[in-house]
DNA sequence: CTCTTCCTCCAAAACGTTTTGGATTGTTTT
DNA sequence: AAAACAATCCAAAACGTTTTGGAGGAAGAG
């Protein structure tokens, strides 16, 4: 493996031109320049970067921290287009990422600080925690820049990119509402993430500015997951008989309410009408076409990635980015929509 | 950020010994190595990997090199499913992973042995390379140890990990014979991956095996595109309607040819008959259920994560892990099943 | 009493960079 | 001709580890 020695050598220079000739400084003659770069290239070098990192201090290197990366959490293809998205700005800006994947047990052997300045990343971005974890209170206190995604917490070195849940939940609502839909129930997901809290905030607003009634007993939790939420639906249309239509945190559960609402012999959308929210793949695929609320997971991971690096380059304006959502309908609120 | 250095100081002794004494070495004695952890626990310690990874000459990475991390590729979640699996091994071992992400275009621009060099891995899997990439000769040709997936190359620095794809396709086709089509048509990927090859060769052999005839114009290029599987199903059931039955390359091929059946108001599996190769999410979830050649991406990443970490470490016995496939029959190829 | 051996410890070198604070020219200004 | 300046280069320190090759002393063997 070359070294800058070896170039020096070759060249008759010392090292500290080399470094200085390959780093573009302004003190080393054009000439010698060029001859150093032409060596360079002919010995095949290529810098190491651990040993850049350990004089500079940093590594160029982000560390994306997210939970449960199993087999299953592949069904909400959430986790992978964030990650997709960091990886894309992460590379346009030639910058690394590494991925740790945490769980609960995980946690209490490590500390989040430590995995971070273990790994010498410069920053780390956050998915999937929640809001009971022992690693968000961690990171508030750290000292090590962060992006959280969907969490709003900001501080000096935190930030986070989100999208307007509350919003995003009215409009699925209003939707709703606006087909005549009178009795809504809700599945939302568990209380510990946040945007559980906002979609369901959103939810009763629309209902509030409708003029309609707030039946407690009609929201259930379906934890987001798809069995879940299957059975309380099941519960809910059979005591409830007079619910036509789901708002559901998450197009998983939605799945899961299609799945009740066809074992009921309901047709969908005529007598139950359904929408979910995140528009994950198997939305489209579903039978009826799921209608959802739209969350552009690779723009949060890309613009996580773009707020860390400007935090970590110091030229962030604000840590707060918001993205837009989108309301998708298709044949599970709408019949023959298209 | 606290260093042996500053442990050294408080404990009264070099740091030599507070190296010694946290690495395990057996020439400390046992009461300074506990008084050492002590002070590294108070003073919140954690090793700089990047001095380490300078001096021991190896990081303790590995780099995942995929192609095409995109929004798209989303929906054949394979990708994901491997980075899950390999995640997990790495993380059992307490390696690190880094994602490389890679273009047709920026091969051009960044060498494998650069991008491998420059970030200190130890070593590196590659997913969903073509056998027409550049990078893949110069694997080879590396000193670097990886591990490819589903590229069967084998040499003192390469092993690869993959299944049986041409058992797996005659086990998909034999299933349609078995239930009585003998007008078989394939759609297959792109041929520049090596599974293209094998699952048309299986195709052929199980065929040839039943005594059946093989008509190469009823095998068609779907380049592993559901939109192009679509098409191409299209043009052969209305220019062959004798044929009865398909086996697609991939689901997502799959889930083309059920549109194009649909499309031309046949029914499924009673007219035509389909069978893919996967088992994607979708798979599962499309109407009808899709049969399929299920993989377990997961354990490939596992497997391949295992297999180049045991060979860094100089015990790895054999370079090569086949793993199984399994014959998932679902109600594309069998009315009411279940 | 001397010679080994074992147990603990340590100083210094090494890894490959970047950066600091000059040194050496040659050129321009006064 | 002296002084100031610009251009080009370099030696040495620094980053935080691990490892090498002993040193010093205590205990056991002869």
């Amino acid at each position: 493996m070359t070294t800058i020695k070896d170039i020096a050598k070759v060249a008759g220079v010392s090292i500290t031109t080399v470094s200085r000739a390959l780093n573009g400084y302004s003190d080393v003659n054009e000439k010698t320049r060029q001859k150093i770069i032409e060596i360079a290239k002919q010995l095949n070098y290529s810098p190491n970067t651990l040993a850049r990192g350990l004089v500079m201090n940093k590594s160029k290197t982000i560390g994306l921290l997210v939970s449960g990366l199993t087999r299953e959490s592949a069904k909400d293809n959430f986790t992978f287009e964030v990650l997709a998205g960091v990886n894309q700005y992460v590379s346009e800006v030639d910058y690394d990422m590494v991925l740790f994947s945490t769980t609960s047990t995980k946690q209490r052997e490590k500390t989040y600080t430590q995995l971070c300045r273990e790994r010498r990343v410069d920053g780390a971005i956050l998915q999937g925690i929640r809001s009971d974890d022992p690693y968000l209170q961690e990171v508030v206190e750290s000292d090590i820049p962060c992006v959280l995604i969907d969490i709003p917490i900001e501080s000096e070195t935190v930030g986070y990119v989100t999208t307007d849940n509350v919003l995003g939940a009215k409009k699925a609502v209003e939707h709703l509402i606006s087909l005549g839909h009178k009795n809504i129930a809700m599945i939302n997901g568990y209380s510990y993430a946040f945007v559980s809290e906002q979609r369901l905030k959103g939810f009763k607003e629309a209902l509030l500015e409708a003029g309609l009634p707030i039946h407690e007993e009609w929201i259930a939790d379906g934890e987001f997951r798809e069995d879940n939420a299957e059975r309380e639906a099941l519960r809910l249309l059979t005591n409830y008989p007079h619910i036509t239509a789901f708002f559901c945190a998450s197009d998983l559960m939605a799945l899961g309410v299609i799945k009740a609402a066809k074992r009921l012999g309901k047709r969908i959308p005529d007598d139950v009408a359904i929408i979910g929210y995140d528009d994950i793949i198997l939305a489209s695929y579903a039978t009826p076409p799921l209608s959802t609320i739209a969350q552009n997971k690779f723009a949060m991971g890309y613009e996580a990635a773009k707020l860390l690096i400007h935090m970590l380059e110091g030229k962030a304006t604000s840590h707060v980015k918001i993205l837009e959502t989108e309301l998708k309908i298709r044949e599970s609120t709408v019949k023959n929509y298209d």
